[in-house]
DNA sequence: CTGTTAGCGCTTTCAA
DNA sequence: TTGAAAGCGCTAACAG
């Protein structure tokens, strides 16, 4: 080592300062500190990682590198990590459990020492199979083992609130925007919107659920073929923000106006769901406390400790996209 | 190597293999291949990039990562990696130059192979001092030496653009909703609205233009201030889409139309800008290209290859929140 | 074509 | 309190 050289004491001598390992005497620590300070040194974190068998890093998998449904979660994984020493590499399963369980194995080989799956597509035995490596925690699963666990919010409730929401207000046909099909969230959210249906003795009308795939594009597809074929309805329940800011469009370009002639609710809550025009009643998904949360459990799972996994429930946020039917 | 004892070779061969970097025989090759399969083993890339001197890895400073700002750029430079091996690990300077050059040093401890820069607050200077250690890539620079590289948008000419497109449309009265000061692409976009209106020969109010710093809140306090002052208008230019979005809401409160009351138009041109309410006219930034070509010379400076610096020029796109005042 | 050897930069026994 | 030596997992040079 070239501080050690230049310090005049030995390599060991030189790690046992920069990691507080052993005393050493005031003089030597002056001298390396000084040489450090001189060449500016920071230990290499690879021959570092290498030697430890931990490199300080974990691997987070989101689906989408440029979603707003993964940046909150992102900042409460940043946020998380905060002075702990730990950086992440992200990496993208594109929402295809294939390209996902080969971005995992790529994170396995550079050892990182624990994982972040956010909506991941690949099954819960996949998980635990990984996690027998590392330790992994997951969003949208309920998995408990002592190296992964999994944090799920629960959709059906989510969508649940949203349409009974809307069902207070005075609204009996309230149509509904789905996420795609096979997806698990997608379902739940589904589920919830039909419970909440049944419980006001709404019939179920299904010419009034159509099919979206969570991005906008879908949702104003949506919206027009509810148009097409000539559907009668108030209000419309969104699967998520991005597919309701479609259905907003659509109905702008038909002069529709939101909420007077149309109420219109989404799910997630994202960071530019405040500004919309008018801003939207949405089911809010706690993302940056999940982000948060789970960055901590793994933390806790990578050192061999216990957790739980807990996080704050949906909540409905009423704004301005919804009101009492006339 | 556990791979070469079940093999019957030496950890060499199996080396060679999987780098390809001598000829093997067809039955050892054969033998190797069984066993890394039989162990599903993947070489620790921390003793490779200890090795060979390169971590495969490239550090990206972003200023916060749940921005739809740099979600574009990101992806551009996820394609960018594509099949090449490498991964990213992504930080946050949040918009300060101190924690900025810590997260730079971070990012060089860990060995990575290179780094870019997006929308950096260290000076030209910092780049360059450590651009001596890995090359470094920047967006918002002009800089080009054999290690360091700047992309720059024109700024200038992108606000021009957005202020000439109103003039031709028959405003005068025009505000400017501005970044935040001492920030240098936002003293630019001032530049350009001033020399479009100096061009059209129209006097500059000082009263019209109010400063903002680049998030929807600023962009909505500063459309109420224009009011308070009772401003006289027919369009806005906010100096960027967030706050453009904040400036949207405070009209749809006070019961304007955009864009039949009032023009607005927008910089950045972010992904949800297609699908506001009306869909917003704003000065595109090629985020996605950007983050591509990045990466690509990213890559390039790391072979010690040559480089340069082109990306496609902002341009103007006119959707529906502007109209010719009547 | 293949094995042996040395060493990447660090930490950690083990002695002294 | 400190240094010498070994070794983390891999690759590259050197023999053969």
């Amino acid at each position: 080592m070239d501080v050690a050289r230049l310090a005049g004491v030995s390599p060991s001598t030189v790690s046992r300062i920069l990691n507080g390992t052993a005393k050493v005497s005031d003089d030597k620590r002056l001298a390396v500190l000084a040489a450090i300070d001189k060449v500016s040194f920071a230990p290499n974190q690879m021959a570092q990682g290498l030697k430890k068998g931990r490199s300080l890093t974990i691997g987070i998998v989101v689906q989408d590198i440029s979603s707003p449904f993964f940046d909150e979660t992102l900042r409460g994984i940043d946020d998380g990590l905060k002075g702990t020493g730990y950086a992440s590499v992200i990496v993208s399963g594109h929402w295809n459990a294939e390209e996902e369980a080969d971005r995992v194995r790529l994170l396995l080989a550079r050892k990182v020492d624990g994982i972040i799956l956010l909506s991941g597509r690949i099954s819960d035995e996949a998980v635990l199979g990984f996690s027998s490596q590392r330790p992994i925690v997951s969003t949208g699963r309920a998995l408990h083992t002592r190296t992964a666990l999994g944090f799920k919010t629960d959709n059906e409730y989510g969508a649940w609130l949203a349409v009974r929401h809307l069902v207070e207000l005075g609204h009996r046909r309230i149509a509904f925007i789905s996420g795609p099909t096979n997806n698990h969230d997608a379902d739940e959210r589904l589920a919830g919107y039909r419970r909440a249906l049944a419980e006001s003795q709404i019939d179920i009308d299904p010419a009034l659920v159509v099919e979206g795939n969570y991005h906008e594009a879908s949702g104003m597809m949506a919206m027009n073929r509810l148009f097409d074929t000539h559907q009668q309805f108030t209000a419309v329940f969104a699967a998520n923000d991005l597919s309701a800011y479609g259905a907003r469009l659509a109905l702008y370009r038909k002069g529709i106006r939101v909420p007077d002639d149309i109420s219109l609710v989404g799910f997630d809550d994202l960071p530019g769901s405040s500004y919309t025009t008018p801003p939207l009643t949405t089911v809010r998904q706690p993302m940056y406390d999940m982000g948060r949360i789970a960055t901590q459990a793994l933390l806790r799972l990578i050192n061999g400790d216990t957790v739980q996994g807990e996080i704050p429930p949906v909540e409905l946020v009423v704004r301005e996209t919804t009101r009492r039917v006339r």
